[in-house]
DNA sequence: CCGGCGCGTTGGAACGTTTCAAACCGTGGT
DNA sequence: ACCACGGTTTGAAACGTTCCAACGCGCCGG
């Protein structure tokens, strides 16, 4: 046990035969080596078990090769499959991913972002807690490159987002052609800019449609708790007053919805056909299988890792920031169908 | 635009008038530092913006303050809520985490293995897709502490546990004094530890009980969409064969049962009763709240990194390898309440 | 007046790589 | 015999820290 901790280079150079240049050209430049030395070379890695010291190659070639991802609450499914989508970029680019969770905690963000400066990662995404645009600004002042996910953050940012306001609309839409005329929104607080921008959408196709009304329950949170306690609201209203048809902000209140209904004795969608958002994988578990408005996860995880590949590497040259839209879909299942159709 | 990229304590130094060191004792010794010096390097680092390297300081150092979980499937609720424990216990511990994802592909296991051992991080935490000790015997042997997560590993690693016989006896258990004497285990391939275990549990509980029965209907994957398929086969069950009961191996088999059953106009708990495992937060969200065994998940996610901080701090001096056993939880909801109670 | 002590500070080696200019060596042309 | 040449190999500098032995210096006791 007299041996050093881990062996370096030095070690497989000596046990080689050759100097220390040469190992880290059978490394990194193969074909500059000639085939007796290389193979030398790499039995001495083998038996020595070498492995490279990335932090130390960092250090000296001032790339970090490793990204990360500062998601807002890993607990909702939506950001692990951005998680996904990012790591599978950069996977394929060879970059270690950290994955950081704010949950939604300004504090622990900028723990986090002070790390990953720390650690002088290639790039950061983020879905931001708040409108935190002055510190990432402060971040990529430090030359850092920031590509913003999920959110906008005006134009000096690359940033991937899914139109919020179509997706409003469409499941609005969806709601009006199938009859509804009474339709409630449940979502908020309407200062997220999600919440505000899918009544938006809402807003909008109910306008189009003569006789058709909007009624807005704002929540406090996107959760569960929230969807029972909007369902109770709704319950609570007289039948003249009560809408047939609901629009969630997200799958976690549709599914909160969806369980007092049940519990109440209302039939969805019935006595209350209901559209929430996100498409969870649960959506399509639940007791009555949840239409709801698709977003491209995983695609948009990818292209912001894609993106911000893009802006590391031709940092300093003219780089384009780039806000990347992608169109949500509706998923129609049974939370919707019509009468008809059952 | 003349200055260098990001300022380094040679920076610091040369504008505070003060040498190296100094500045590296200011940041890591304040104490030894006279006041006014301090002030001085603390001014000239505010002014510079200097940001520790973590990479120079982890080479010189020897130590990376970086520990990693490899999970199996950061889709599934339980991991992310393992993932947070280990966070908050990293965080207390002023280490960074790399969050990594195998999603049960040991191809991608092995990938990010290497990685980790090139980053030289403190120690891995893993909950493992195979019996893959011999790869994790082989990290070890590079002098990385391993703690294996929410699986046995035998006694050359520490472990953190949650006892699934004595979780498998607890629902079956539980069915059992609520009445029930034909219950139905689902869940599989029995090959997985867990699933085993479990039915283990089961099986001790209703070998006590005279006149009770067991039918094990095993499933090739612990998903919704073989929950929905058990359904299927339960209901095509003959009356007298047909369970008044079923014990789900995973919250997601028991959503996918619950879906199928209220789609055939059973009822849940009346037709059948049904007790999950993991209690995912959309257990207690589904339209017949779920019945489920719940894991300290947090807790075990937080005790394994203890463990491993604990490893890696008297690595050398006879560390002990622990096998930390939790006990699960029975949480009630009406999936089995009793019709009495109704 | 000198030796020793302690506090602050300094300088330089070391960590494990990459990178690059220079050295080496066998060959073929002149 | 000499030189230029291409393909290999070498040696040393550099990356930004930490760590430690050594140093300067004011002070106290003798």
């Amino acid at each position: 046990m007299a041996g050093p901790g881990t062996p370096s280079m030095k070690d497989v150079a000596a046990r080689a035969g050759v100097s220390l240049g040469t190992v880290s050209n059978v490394l990194n430049k193969p074909d500059r080596v000639s085939v007796q030395t290389r193979d030398r070379v790499r039995a001495a890695i083998e038996q020595l078990g070498f492995v490279r010291n990335e932090t130390a190659r960092q250090l000296r070639s001032g790339h970090s090769r490793t990204l990360a991802y500062v998601a807002l609450d890993s607990g909702n499914p939506f950001f692990t499959d951005v998680a996904e989508g990012v790591q599978d970029a950069a996977e394929a680019a060879g970059l270690a991913v950290f994955l950081c969770n704010s949950r939604e905690d300004g504090g622990r963000q900028d723990f986090y972002l002070d790390m990953l400066e720390q650690q002088r990662v290639e790039g950061i995404l983020i879905t931001p807690t708040d409108n935190a645009t002055d510190r990432l600004d402060r971040v990529r002042g430090r030359g850092i490159p920031v590509v913003v996910v999920d959110r906008d953050a005006g134009p000096d940012f690359c940033s991937v987002t899914v139109d919020d306001v179509a997706g409003g609309e469409l499941a609005a839409t969806h709601l009006l052609e199938a009859g509804h005329r009474k339709i409630a929104y449940i979502g908020g607080p309407l200062t997220i800019g999600q919440a505000a921008d899918r009544l938006t959408g809402a807003r909008k196709a109910v306008a189009a449609v003569p006789g058709a009304e909007l009624i807005v329950l704002e929540t406090a949170a996107l959760n569960v708790a929230e969807g029972r306690r909007a369902g109770e609201r709704l319950a609570g209203l007289p039948g003249s007053r009560r809408p047939t048809a609901a629009f969630c902000a997200n799958d976690l209140l549709a599914l909160g919805l969806l369980q007092r209904m049940v519990r109440l004795g209302l039939d969805v969608p019935g006595d209350l056909a209901i559209v929430g958002y996100d498409d969870i994988e649960f959506a399509g578990a639940a007791a009555v299988p949840l239409t709801s408005v698709s977003q491209p996860r995983h695609l948009l995880g990818r292209t912001a890792a894609e993106l911000l590949l893009d802006e590391a590497a031709g940092s300093g040259d003219g780089h384009e920031h780039r806000q990347v839209v992608f169109s949500p879909e509706l998923v129609v299942r049974a939370s919707t169908a019509l009468r008809a159709t059952l």
